[in-house]
Order: structure tokens, then C-alpha cells, then sequence
DNA sequence: ATCTGGATGTTTACACTGTCAACAATAAGA
DNA sequence: TCTTATTGTTGACAGTGTAAACATCCAGAT
């Protein structure tokens, strides 16, 4: 199971094609990743991989659920720092999550672009993209629990704060935040965030955020 | 300019190619639509759409504006039937967009996918993205003069609006909602919907939307 | 230590795609 | 009627996903 490049078999091929894969998508997009290009990337046969990987989408989806894997762990942490605090945790775990949409914007879009169906694809990708959901979903439970989110069904808070910050997301990958500078664009997503949140909050929050 | 289906020249090729686009995109999906392909539904050469579109972004390109213009006007019918009433008329606005999308899932993910870039592609694709956002500006606009929103920039509240919508439009399509009835769906919509409105009213709205 | 079978990689091939260049047919204006 | 731009066709090229047949290697049983 050592890396070993010199040699017939490559040691570790499934992992290091997910990493090279990774590195394509996020400098040309999803759209136009070519197996073989990785695999000439990695010095290798062009139907090497199909000895690790079922299909093109096999691959695809694994690297989503790579990804939704990240994304719940980012999520998770940031919500953590602010432990008992549900407005500012929700605050956290939204600019987390918009972070990570900024930072990898064509590995995110793999994982909601609809290349990989939800359905039938991989076992696990419904588990992992369950998981990253639960971090928003156990925050909107213990909110409810202390009395800071008005009394709905827990579910259908994480579910609006998911669409908000998904949108969010997605829009600003698309570009349409694009004229504005770096820091006009923090204080949009945290502005909006902020809008959501008064919208399941029990108390009468102000019209804008806290300044950080 | 009339159609001829038996001569040499079709007659109106253009308009039928983006028909025929549409319908395959709309079975297959985006991904996998194949120039080719429509053009054995027409009967006509593989090289025939060159003569029309520089391009398949150019096709696609112009399907996503084609979108646009369809859900703009959609959105804006809807709205003004609720003329003066700032929260009817924005959760009309809503709902049409939402079952814009439901309808249309692939058209849909076209016009938000990336597969367009929205920067140098086409330039009526930009204006008219932008007008049917200006359609939730406006009533942004109007909410604010009334008094019923919270004082701040509309283009704030329309944003918000947006992401909110768009956010919502793009889970469901992603089968995240796939496990609810027809009806169930219907009233989660209007839920999220109004959750979102709870944020931008400028009194404080009960937590459940009024019954239809 | 050797043999053997499964895992891993390669070569070749096929069908399909987007797109270009050269050519043909038509429609429209001088 | 002749000319010319528009529209459609044929043929070709490079690139893709992927299946089949073959080669090489590692690991475990004899």
C-alpha cells in the first residue's frame, strides 16, 4: 500500500486519482474534466482508473461525497466555537459554509450540479450529504429547545436556513455578486444570513448583524 | 421565413433547433444534450446548427436567456395579481418562480448551472437575467415605500429574496425534497417561502403562512 | 520456494461527440 | 438574368467514455 511511482502498479491509484481530479475540476471546471486527462496527469494507462472506478459519475460521486464529508466537518466546527450561543453559532455555521462554497466554487458545484443524481448513484453520498444537513438540523433543534427560534418543527428551520445558505452559495459562484469587492461582498452574505435568521428567531432581532 | 419541411432550406431552422434542444434537455438533461442528436430530431446535417450558433455554448446561451424571459414574466403575472398587498404579492411571486422550476427542472439548471458563464457570453443573457430580477426588486422597492418591509437597501431584500427562492428551487430539483407528497411539498414551499418573508416584514408576521 | 489466482495496468478498438474546411443548393437583389 | 450572400451538406480530425483481451504483479496455499 506504499506510494511507489517508478513501478507497474502505482501503489495508491484510487486516492491519487481523487486528488488529481479534484485539482482539474477546481482549475476547469466539471464540466469539461476528462478522465483521460487525469489519467495522463498521472502518467498512466487511460482506462487505468476504470479498474478503480465503475464510471465516470462512480468517480464523480465519490468526489462529492468527499466534499459534503469537508463541508459537514467545516460546518460542524465553526458552529462548536460558538457553543451555547444559537445566534451566533447559526452565524458561524452559514459564513462557514459560504467560505467553503467561495474557496472550492467548482467542487461545490459538483456536489449540487445534478451530474450526480441523488438516488441510485453511491450508498454513501446520501449518508454524507444526511450528515452535513444534521450539523444545521442539530443546531435549529437545540434553538428551538432553548427558546431562541420560534417553536416550528425543528426540520423545517434547518431546511430554510439550508435553502437560504445554499442560494446564497450558488448565486455567488455564478457570479452575481461579482462587482462587488471583497469586502462589500462579507458584509452582503453576512447581511443576508442575518435576514434568514430573523426570520425563525423568537425574539425581535435588529435589522442588521452585530459588527464582528 | 415559412416553414418548409421538404426543401433544401428548412425555413426556420433557429427557432426549431432551440425547440427541439429544449425538449431533449428537458428528457435527458442538460449534460448529455448532443448537437448531433437534435439534429437527426430535424432531419438536417450535424453541421447544420453552425450556420446559426457559433457555438453549443452560443445554443446554450441563448436557451438560458429564452428561460430567463419566460420566468420573468412568469414571476411578474404572478405578482401583480396581488397588486397593492406587499406580502401576497411576493409570496405569488415565489410560488410562480418555485413551480417555474418544478416544471422546468433542466431548463431550470441551464440558466443557473455554469455551464454559462454569465461575463462575455451573451449580452442580452445578462439583461435579461437581470429583468427578472428587477421584478423582485421592484416589489423590494415598493414593500420598503410602504412601509411593510424593514427600512434597508431593496436591493438587499430582493437579493435575499432571490437566494432564498433560488436556494429553495435548486434542493428541490436536487430531489431533496423527493420524499414529500405533491401536497406536503406544496405547503413546505409555502412555508420557507414565508419564513423568508418573516425576515424582511417590517411587523412581526406569525410564524405560519395564512391558509390558501 | 514455487505455483497460482486475483488485483491492477496496458493496448486496442468502437461509437460518439464538437467543430472546421470545402463544397452545393437555394433565395434575393442588381 | 446574373450575382452574391445565406443556408445546408459531406468529409475529416481530434478528443472523449468505455468495453474486451492481454500483461504484469502481489499474496497466499502448497
Amino acid at each position: 500500500m506504499t506510494l511507489n511511482k517508478t513501478q507497474y502498479h502505482h501503489g495508491d491509484l484510487a486516492s491519487a486519482f481523487m486528488d488529481a481530479a479534484i485539482k482539474r475540476i477546481a482549475q476547469e471546471g466539471v464540466e469539461k474534466l476528462s478522465l483521460r486527462a487525469v489519467a495522463r496527469d498521472l502518467g498512466v494507462s487511460q482506462t487505468a482508473p476504470y479498474r478503480h472506478f465503475s464510471d465516470k459519475t462512480h468517480l464523480l460521486a465519490l468526489l462529492a461525497q468527499q466534499g459534503f464529508a469537508r463541508l459537514a466537518q467545516t460546518s460542524f466546527d465553526a458552529a462548536n466555537e460558538h457553543g451555547n450561543d444559537t445566534y451566533m453559532a447559526l452565524m458561524a455555521l452559514g459564513m462557514a459554509y459560504l467560505h467553503f462554497a467561495q474557496q472550492h466554487p467548482e467542487h461545490y458545484r459538483l456536489m449540487f450540479g445534478g451530474m450526480v443524481k441523488r438516488d441510485c448513484d453511491e450508498q454513501g453520498l446520501q449518508e454524507t450529504s444526511t450528515s452535513a444537513f444534521d450539523v444545521i438540523l442539530n443546531q435549529a433543534k437545540n434553538g428551538v429547545e432553548r427558546g431562541d427560534l420560534i417553536e416550528q418543527d425543528p426540520l423545517l428551520l434547518a431546511r430554510s436556513c439550508w435553502a437560504k445558505v445554499h442560494g446564497i452559495a450558488m448565486l455567488m459562484i455564478d457570479g452575481f455578486y461579482a462587482q462587488n469587492t471583497p469586502d462589500q461582498l462579507e458584509r452582503l452574505l453576512r447581511d443576508m444570513l442575518w435576514i434568514n435568521l430573523r426570520g425563525i428567531s423568537a425574539q425581535l432581532l435588529p435589522h442588521t448583524p452585530p459588527a464582528v
